[in-house]
DNA sequence: ATGGCTGCAAACAGTTTGCATGCCC
DNA sequence: GGGCATGCAAACTGTTTGCAGCCAT
């Protein structure tokens, strides 16, 4: 978990970017994982998981945050914001609306080098479903 | 999981409320847990992540994200952002940064009604440590 | 009294890790 | 050849859930 200076070139490794950055779903582990198999048949989730780790350490790939669930990984590295869908969970690409960090940070002292913007609704599919459907209210609160 | 409307007002509830009301370090599950405890000597866990879910689906407090790790909760409703340590993982409380939602998104589609911002950096706390101590430089991918 | 709520503990899901072996440099 | 990386599976952590009894309404 420390020095993540030198790393070596292996087929699961290079797969796994490969699949990453070819995909524009922010696929969790376990997707990716499946993506992954396709190529590389007995690669095991352990490494993809190893791999996420140490590519993200790396600055090679982004990680995205989710609330208790699965955690899920972007390979576009451009500064971008996500629409995220409180429903299915689903997250889609914004552009980048830019953000002034707070420059006068009273007495929070952070360092601070960046920001995450992500924009709270419901997707399309989910939408229709319960629109269609006379769905049930599961909305986990809403920060905004 | 769905119709939030009747709830029963219990000493469980009532306290779990009145600490997450004050406290303002977003604590984690385990950590309200805690602090509930001293005065529910022998409330659950189980209760409190009930209680947790329950009162965030009807929007009584906020739940936030962390990656892969435990989930915090807020019981500060006023829109507001976050500062968040990627060393430690610490939440403080920031400001409104105003952020127009999109307007046109060509084909997102999504029904869009809030938004989350985080501002990423690293607290006091661990910025003295690292510049103190020569330390590791664990510092998961940061988005922006 | 009635059914939502609780404590308890087992079950789960996602993620991490130890170990022996394999393969890149 | 040396040591990072892998596959496998067990271990862990955080969260959810089934059940029998309790208590607010």
């Amino acid at each position: 978990m420390a020095d993540p200076s030198f790393h070596r070139t292996t087929r699961q490794r290079e797969v796994i970017i490969e699949e990453l950055r070819a995909s524009h779903e922010h696929p969790t582990a376990a997707e990716l994982y499946q993506s992954v198999r396709r190529r590389v048949p007995n690669i095991s989730l352990g490494t993809v998981y190893r791999n996420l780790d140490l590519l993200s350490q790396a600055g090679m790939i982004r990680k995205l945050d989710a609330a208790g669930g699965e955690a899920r990984f972007d390979g576009n590295l451009e500064p971008h914001d996500h629409l995220r869908c409180v429903r299915c969970g689903a997250v889609s690409d914004a552009g980048r609306t830019p953000v002034a960090l707070p420059q006068d940070p009273p007495a929070c002292g952070y360092r601070l080098f960046g920001y995450r913007l992500e924009f709270i609704g419901i997707c399309p599919g989910c939408w229709d479903a319960t629109h269609l459907t006379k769905a049930q209210g599961s909305t986990d609160n809403v920060e905004g």
